[in-house]
DNA sequence: TTGTAAGCGTTATCAT
DNA sequence: ATGATAACGCTTACAA
């Protein structure tokens, strides 16, 4: 590899010349300007970027902590995220950590250490420690689809109590009165707020969600062949159900219909992401977006605005939306 | 954040004897040794990763570049991938090139850059291209899930040939004599050679794979609703299908119910990949698995090899296997 | 065993 | 407009 000493030799400059004019940022003779240029291309040169980032503190690159990279909502927040970034002619580094706050630790660490312009996080495991750290080192944090309990730093989120009332709106809107739901962790505060607007909304249309109606999932595959088998094992009765993620759905899918109950005939099912598998399946399934490319956007446009003039830190919140498909109907 | 030059400070040693302690390779008296732990825990200590990736000329990274994010299949070599280059201490920086071959020349140019230790491809869109490029740098590089035509450089792959035959005896097995495949762009290698295995086998066994029967599809979803469209009217006959990937057979899987054919009962359908969505549909997919752990196991330590010790290239050929579900029975 | 100093490839400050 | 030179934070001969 070539370095700025070779073409400086080249092109019979100083070093530093080179250096200005691959920074166009001071001016320079347009005669030796070609002359450089012409080295580079010669020696087909590019810069080092670790020496770069060593000298301007700048790693030229964005963090991404996820807890587990197979989730599907996830490779889509983290797609648009890694757009955005090289769109900035910056690279990502996405740190998967398993749900284990050591490993996350070591993983922030390891960005710091390489100078990273800004971090995007979303679930962090153990919040404290986390931000601790970052907040310590004084890079740009945005933490996404998570709010979090600690004030100081910026977030996008979803009004997940306005899901709720959309979920809840189409259900009774479609009729329906038995109504069941199953949701994420609870001790999730988004969750909780899903699950409120649900509620909530049912109750303003004079319906009543049981408690036994609730079915507490882990957001898992596995969650949704559970609920329904809980359901039906405890005589609960509904003509619709919704679920606080399409994954859960697609299983409760595959649940009902292996216990001949019709899907959207006998009972109505919403799902909530719009992920691709929502399509996939048959019925495909009436579900709730979520605005990942604009929250995507908006974490990476708040990290380069703080990198440029560290400010307030700003929190965004996105509104989500239906879309129907085959799996709901009215009931009888 | 502190750098050696604190650590030494406040040890009282000199900057070279901190990063003695801190690299363990020489001797270093045991009071000094525990006079910059303390140094080093008090002040938090972590050293910098692109001066030490600057020097020693290793960025202390790997990458690894796919055409694209959303795919399934890429998701679970990476993941993968992602486990093993951590455990070695190393951090994996993932480029997608969107299927374009200036993003993707870019994107190995930034890795270079960055010093990488070594790069994983898989599916690259100009490999004369690229080759030359990460040739020219020395940096290892394994290809993966793809034959490529340079004979230099090490990969490791799947035995298509024996996909096709497993497909095809398991169909034959089960008496079916009217077989049709949905195959990947055939212009790819890995799709003929699947093919081929599934038409040799079929002969074998006495079965003609009719050039009709043969849809050419494009490993995207879509191309599985295209293919039952175009069987059906073109009335061809069939009571299998084997789809040379899940996502294609879980689309024909949703036309063929959408028009009241049976699954398994009418036609038998298998796919392959064994996605985790192959799982999820109802009934769920007969596939064939590829060995993905392993896979990414292998080009992780042919990587870490070939740094240690530049040797000649490898080529490593690993082996399908079938898994049995719900979408294949015997023929009536 | 420990310290001094050169060097990795840049950028930035200061002269000229 | 250009060139020396120090500095970024680390490793590694070479001396002591």
């Amino acid at each position: 590899m070539p370095s700025m000493k070779d073409v400086a030799r080249l092109a019979k400059v100083s070093i530093s010349t080179v250096s200005r004019v691959i920074n166009q940022n001071i001016p320079v003779d347009e005669n030796t300007r070609l002359r450089v240029h012409g080295a580079i291309e010669k020696l087909n040169y590019k810069p080092n970027l670790l020496a770069k980032g060593l000298r301007v503190k700048s790693g030229q690159l964005i963090g991404f902590v996820i807890p587990e990279l197979k989730h599907p909502a996830f490779i889509n927040i983290i797609s648009y995220v890694e757009e955005f970034v090289v769109e900035k002619g910056f690279i990502l580094i996405v740190g998967n950590t398993h749900y284990d706050p050591d490993i996350e630790e070591r993983l922030i660490d390891n960005l710091i250490r390489r100078n990273v312009d800004g971090i995007i996080v979303t679930r962090v495991s153990d919040e404290s420690r986390v931000l601790k750290i970052i907040e310590k080192s004084r890079v740009p944090v945005v933490v996404i689809d998570r709010e979090l309990a600690l004030q100081e730093v910026s977030g996008v989120i979803l009004d997940n109590y306005k899901a709720g009332v959309i979920a809840a709106q189409h259900l009774a809107g479609l009729g329906h009165e038995k109504v069941a739901c199953i949701t994420g962790p609870l001790n999730i505060k988004l969750c909780r707020d899903r699950l409120n607007g649900f509620r909530d909304t049912l109750k303003s249309c004079r319906i009543e969600l049981r408690e036994n109606n609730i079915y507490e999932g882990d957001f898992k595959y596995e969650s949704g062949l559970e609920a329904i088998r809980y359901y039906l094992s405890n005589n609960i009765m509904f003509s619709a159900i919704w679920a606080q993620n399409d994954l859960m759905a697609v299983s409760a899918l595959k649940a009902l219909i292996e216990n001949k109950i019709k899907v959207p005939q006998d009972v109505s099912l919403m799902g909530m992401d719009d992920l691709e598998i929502a399509r996939m399946v048959t019925p495909s399934l009436t579900t709730i977006t979520q605005p990942f490319r604009e929250m995507s956007r908006t974490a990476v446009e708040i990290i380069f605005e703080q990198r440029a003039h560290p400010g307030p830190v700003q929190k965004i919140v996105l509104e989500p939306n239906l879309v129907i498909r085959d799996s709901t109907r009215y009931m009888k």
